[in-house]
DNA sequence: CCTTCATTTCGATATTCGTTGAAATATCGA
DNA sequence: TCGATATTTCAACGAATATCGAAATGAAGG
């Protein structure tokens, strides 16, 4: 997953009603949740949420599936996998679960390496 | 840390310049980077990179510190745990860290609800 | 075939974002 | 205080985004 996918991930998943709307398909699981529950569950109009779930779709973090008259959708673990991956490595330094505590997680890996900058 | 600051961390990750820079800023740990030398590595006109600056700082995710003449940035870590930690637990339904291989991380907790939904 | 249902695509519009040079602010040294 | 350095703020512009109703597409059932 290089930078460009990265960001378009991070662009897809900055907005309110896209946020929300993934966070539903994740809960939903693998058998995922046709636009219109999506639509209804979120209080957006169908077109305005076709419109998200597109850029979720181009950005990789949901899958369409056809089943009947409905469009099923449902979220790429493996994408979401990739993008966290790629915040912890890049933009963390290490280890988020490497430490027993919280509070300590996020962290550089070199404490001080302020010879070499 | 509520969905309206992670969208906000988000947004401010979800940029090239601003990407790229954060990383910089992680890489460079606790020392961090003046802003002029985070311009000239990015290849940015300095009023650009600012803007862009006070994107990640009003997101929370750097802090500005004045050393004689030089505005000194550096990235919070426990800002960008938060974020992570809000990705593994309400955007992938689990661990990430938790299996052995890298492959099966994200996925959804619970195997199947299709009952509840 | 025709109708109904589920969803997307199309226009049009208001808002926000990214970019930049020029001017303003702040610090330091002589 | 003056001049040099480091950075931000301002103003303006084009580009991208979010929104929504209306029209178009695709599938199912009589």
């Amino acid at each position: 997953m290089d930078a460009d996918a990265i960001i378009k991930a991070l662009s897809a998943l900055a907005q309110e009603h896209r946020l929300a709307a993934f966070r539903l398909l994740v809960q939903a699981g693998a058998s995922g949740l046709p636009a219109g529950v999506l639509a209804e569950r979120l209080g957006v109009p169908n077109s305005s949420l076709s419109f998200h779930l597109a850029q979720l779709s181009h950005a990789g973090l949901i899958r369409q599936e056809r089943q009947g008259r409905s469009l099923i959708y449902s979220a790429d673990y493996a994408a979401m996998n990739g993008l966290i991956g790629y915040l912890m490595e890049n933009c963390c330094a290490g280890a988020v679960c490497g430490s027993d505590d919280a509070s300590s997680g996020c962290a550089p890996a070199i404490s001080d390496e302020r010879k070499s900058a």
